[in-house]
DNA sequence: AACATGATAAACT
DNA sequence: GTTTATCATGTTC
């Protein structure tokens, strides 16, 4: 496997760095189980600037000190009190940018995942959304601040590469009390992939 | 009190 | 079939 050097999380353009975990293979490794599935959707978070950002304004919590780590760790938080969102720690330390996983194509462990969800069949909505993606991967809390170099959750590189037409640009879901910054296009997905969250065309 | 969501049910076409 | 409303649930500030 080649998993990602830290050297690319700790990019400084946050927005760019979304647009190429495209295509990255994202793995846990959980009792053992091996399950994965290709990035088909992200959203940027910048850090300091964003409204939108946990860390908007330089705020530095217990939740937020992983954000301000050196890039290339994991930071999971818990959502409405039920769903556990993933993101990628980027940029050098001190800088809490951050990019979410909002959706994913299966791949490995597909078993295990439809029984961690309940589901009897793949359908789309196994790992499309950011809450969904982490019940079939078995992200919780636990795995918060992990180092993504390490054996328990990590991201590959598989050579997939999509083409610039292939990549949509929008703007972020779920973050409207963001006011202007909720209209930024920084969420990126592959076009048509059925596995994206929201709207497809 | 607010929150980077998802599942379900009910009311439409 | 599709859109719209409602709720579950718990941590953070």
């Amino acid at each position: 496997m080649a998993k990602l050097p830290y050297a690319f999380y700790q990019q400084l353009e946050v927005t760019q760095l979304a647009e190429c975990l495209l295509g990255k293979k994202l793995c846990t490794l959980i009792d053992g189980k091996l399950t994965s599935g290709i990035v088909v959707e992200t959203e940027a978070y910048r850090g300091p600037e964003d409204k939108a950002s946990h860390a908007f304004g330089g705020r530095f919590t217990e939740r937020t000190r992983v954000m301000y780590e050196p890039g290339g760790l994991s930071y999971v938080y818990l959502c409405y009190g039920i769903h556990s969102l993933f993101n990628v720690v980027t940029a050098p330390a001190g800088m809490p940018h951050a990019v979410l996983v909002r959706g994913l194509e299966p791949l490995d462990g597909l078993d295990l995942m439809l029984k961690r969800r309940n589901m009897s069949f793949l359908k789309p909505n196994l790992t499309a959304g950011p809450g969904a993606l982490s019940k079939a991967l078995g992200i919780d809390r636990q795995l918060n601040a992990k180092d993504l170099g390490g054996d328990e959750i990590w991201i590959e590189d598989v050579g997939i590469g999509y083409a610039a037409n292939e990549i949509v640009a929008g703007p972020r879901i779920g973050v409207d009390y963001a006011g202007e910054d909720a209209l930024l296009p920084w969420r990126y997905y592959v076009k048509g992939n059925s596995f994206v969250s929201k709207p497809h065309l």
